[in-house]
DNA sequence: TTGTAAGCGTTATCAC
DNA sequence: GTGATAACGCTTACAA
């Protein structure tokens, strides 16, 4: 059958780099290189060939070329098992800056979500084993590792991004957690405040070990011990953030000596605290300050508008993007590099001097 | 150079079906077949040969499969220029329902961007006709087209999501947005409500089109006329709700005789519009009832908490997926279908009866 | 500068 | 039931 037939297949696959041949009168390798480097081809014959090829609507096969070249132009991005939060939109945000620098340096952005089961661990491996991967951005805390086959075997440049994942070897890009909490921290200390609650994420995840280790600094600065704090949550994952803080105000209210000031580890926890705290008839910030993490916008819109420290998701895609390509180019950094993107505290009216003090 | 001495070159590129084949004594037809059909080999051999897949870690090279079946195994996402919203979550809902149907079919996904510019069509369309991608499902409205080449004539199975592109040709599955609004407005009227304020997302847009159809049709179920509502916003894009919001605080305030009851079009509008409202001194809903489409989980935490139309994002993405995977196996619908998964009124307090009424 | 030909790692069509 | 062998669409030595 034809190559010219194919326009009547039942799955036409549209014109090929022989098809350009022939029609520009040469040989197919020389399309290649007119396409590829144009430099390396006579001035007129390129011409021909780009006449040929935007006649007959010809687009490159990507898989063909890259089984060839034995080099993918795909670069997977893990992310966690739940891809959403209530409020904040750290994912989308982080996707669409990770996805914008890649595109730009001529790879795409392939998704793998990673569940905590084997077969979306197997299947992650399958993507990196099996040649569809080039490079692989990771923005959960656990390699993949399935029946004896790991992430980290793979080959594959691997760059870790909110959580510093270095100390395993694996470049990561983060934010400033700890000191970032730290200095808010500082702040309410400063507006004196004594007595903290806390609302926590997982206990023993990256970002809730490093948040309290920051309060707990500030404190110890201030001459102040771990007992000024009192922990709510630490069971449920972020994405629960609202029920975390719903909780927060139960523990809250049955606490004898309340705190004056709350710092959550995540907007929606503060979202949902307020509306509950407020419920309860205690005045935000009068009665209590709250801060909170992520920098979602709708805190700006909060009742009251609530102080949050603003993640730079952009800027940490761009420089994980950055990282992951410069180890595709040149093989990982060693040791493994951590860049750390500075976070921003936006401060709004949710923040004041404890009652007690004025 | 012997493919053993892989393990040291600078590019180890993994054991290969050749590699199988040679462990397990057979030939690499007989592997390829063993891990396809197992039922097509001797029971005998098929276990010979899955044991020396295992010992050797083996993972087919998808893209030698992809390019040899003619098949990718890839599903292209086009998803609108900004990935996100100021609190809604529907598009990582969407990625994620979408990408959960898609892998158990054993596919993976990829995503796209479609920005307003010619790059980033240029982008979708190497994808569509490179070969790359075996379907698309899209978000936004328009097909990708530039320079003679257009996503209709890729001759992959495309199915639209969130708007109603059937007309054109593409099956959609989307939510009944007038139908919704409609409603909500309906027990607006009921409430006692005579004149409403709606908050408009870009002029002329699928969604603005439709809902505002809806309030329009249940004010002329109640006898009465498109000037009970006054319209705001209509010049900026979803992504911008709580500017529309807020500066339709602004018309709110200017207008001579106020509604009583506010349709947002979006949770981000309702929700800053709802905070300047209030900072007027206007209470919700005592003096203003307001009710907004998405569903954002944060509007249950809002002051007071917000009455919303859930999209029903988990099921359009599972309903979107399955359309995509029936038009890859049997071919598109003829003519395209369009499935409307109806979106749910979350009734809170933010609607009541007007206090004029009373 | 251009053409010839040998792969890239699979799958599928044949014979055996 | 299994084994050669020819594709899939492209790139790249190497030869001309």
């Amino acid at each position: 059958m034809n190559r010219k037939d194919n326009v009547t297949q039942d799955e036409p696959s549209g014109p090929l780099m022989a098809d350009v041949a022939r029609l520009a009168g040469v040989a197919i390798s020389t399309v290649s290189r007119a396409l590829a480097n144009p430099g390396r081809v006579n001035e007129k014959t390129r011409a021909k060939i780009d006449a040929a090829a935007k006649q007959l609507g010809y687009t490159p096969n990507a898989m063909a070329r890259s089984l060839r070249v034995g080099k993918p132009n795909t670069i997977m991005i893990i992310l966690p098992g739940s891809l959403y939060y209530g409020a904040s939109q750290i994912i989308p945000q982080v996707l669409q800056s990770i996805n914008k620098s890649l595109i730009k340096a001529g790879y795409n952005l392939m998704i793998a979500n990673l569940d905590r089961d084997e077969t979306s661990e197997r299947y992650i491996l399958d993507l990196a084993f099996g040649g569809t991967a080039r490079g692989v951005i990771i923005l959960s805390s656990k390699l993949p590792e399935v029946d004896g086959r790991s992430l980290a075997q793979a080959g594959l440049p691997v760059v870790s991004m909110l959580l510093d994942m270095s100390d395993a070897g694996t470049p990561s890009v983060v934010t400033n957690d700890r000191a970032a909490v730290r200095a808010v921290s500082r702040e309410l200390v400063g507006l004196g405040h004594r007595r903290f609650f806390y609302l926590a994420g997982p206990e023993g995840n990256y970002h809730d070990v490093e948040r309290y280790a920051g309060v707990v600094e500030a404190l110890a600065e201030a001459g102040l011990g771990e007992d000024a704090v009192v922990r709510s949550g630490g069971s449920l994952d972020y994405q629960q953030g609202f029920r975390i803080g719903l909780e927060g105000v139960a523990d809250f209210e049955a606490l004898e000596n309340r705190p004056t000031a709350v710092i959550a580890t995540s907007d929606d926890m503060a979202i949902s605290f307020m509306s509950g705290i407020r419920k309860l008839g205690l005045r935000i910030p009068e009665d209590v300050s709250v801060v909170s993490f992520d920098g979602s916008p709708v805190c700006a819109f909060c009742t009251p508008p609530l102080s949050t420290i603003e993640q730079p998701v952009e800027e940490m895609g761009q420089a994980a993007a950055a990282l992951l390509l410069e180890a595709i180019e040149n093989g990982p950094p060693t040791p493994a590099s951590c860049t750390v993107v500075p976070s921003r505290l936006i401060t709004r009216e949710s923040m004041a001097p404890p009652a007690l003090s004025r």
